[in-house]
DNA sequence: GGTCATGGCTAACGGCGTTAGCTAAGATGC
DNA sequence: GCATCTTAGCTAACGCCGTTAGCCATGACC
């Protein structure tokens, strides 16, 4: 277990305070309102400070992305120790996590993975209990993370019909893909 | 079979002239690279004139998804009618689809769906083929959709090991969910 | 106590979406 | 055939955005 936040040590302390305040306006109001000027605002000091602590705002929000993949991946870790091998207990934490946190979900998902910017190993320990609930099957794995990233990203976007029964499409999708 | 642009009669021609060359700009250089000033530079007008065809950005936006739309549904279309009940040639076309305008389907799916903006019965019309395919079943539909959407999408954004046989993961989950 | 790094600041640049207001050209009505 | 109205362009400008340059106070260190 981890102290939460994967940045201790690797970031300064005025860095994660930054990053924190980010990650309040991302999800209060969402990746428009996510602007250096706003966000110095919100830390009583101007945008151009901020440079003194980040290259840039992209550099911002790979930590974002960051916790979001150490945070998913302990919401995983935790479901797989409770239940062990128990994909639906599995899936149920990945959906739980994705839609308490539908703007963060997105902004480290919808854009390409800055692999070197990221501690290391967190993306193979972000895969780890899935690819263990499939038996090792990476071929499986990856397919049922597919769906679950697919099911989660359509929600949250409004793509289903107003009237779908996701619980139920859910279901149907688990059992198909773990019988 | 439409006129392959569902915008016609819709749309005026010029306003059918800008959403092509937002298209191309969208398809060759990425979402960054529309923008209201390099559209008018494409098509030899200055920025304020396109708001003379439509009433923000967004609009053009929304007329590049209706097109995506359009274009999937009739490229499902083509191949339930070529290979009926063949849920592995539906899943082809809906990938090689995807991933032959990257940057359209992800400016079309990566955003809340317009429905009041969408010419009536499109949304069913893309969704047809694959609910046929699956017999009916609601729930497998939409499974099997979010694993198509998923897998598309994080193969766009590199979200996948670069090793990683996503020609493999693809057949598992098909195998799973259509057995 | 002088030196230097830290972390603020203001001013400004270029680019963005968008609005206001002007105008040339063509269609329309009598 | 002329007046009128609509169309579709234009320039200028506004308020945002990310970002840079350059200045300055504070406090740590030898």
């Amino acid at each position: 277990m981890t102290d939460g936040t994967g940045a201790t040590g690797r970031l300064t302390a005025r860095a994660r305070e930054i990053v924190a305040a980010a990650r309040d306006l991302l999800e209060e109001s969402g990746p428009a309102a996510l602007t250096m000027r706003t966000l110095a605002d919100r830390l009583g000091i101007k945008a151009p400070s901020l440079y003194k602590h980040f290259p840039d705002k992209h550099a911002v929000e790979v930590e974002l992305a960051a916790q979001m993949l150490e945070e998913s991946a302990e919401a995983l870790e935790t479901a797989a120790t409770r239940t062990p091998g128990s994909l639906e207990e599995l899936a149920r934490a990945y959906r739980t996590y994705a839609l308490s946190h539908p703007h963060l979900y997105c902004l480290a998902t919808e854009r390409p993975l800055p692999r070197a910017s990221l501690p290391a190993g967190l993306e193979d320990r972000a895969a780890l209990p899935l690819l263990r609930a499939c038996g090792g099957d990476l071929d499986l794995a990856r397919a049922t993370w597919a769906f679950a990233h697919g099911m989660v990203v359509l929600e949250i976007h409004g793509r289903f019909p107003e009237d779908a029964d996701l619980d139920a499409a859910w279901k149907r999708g688990l059992r198909a893909l773990h019988p």
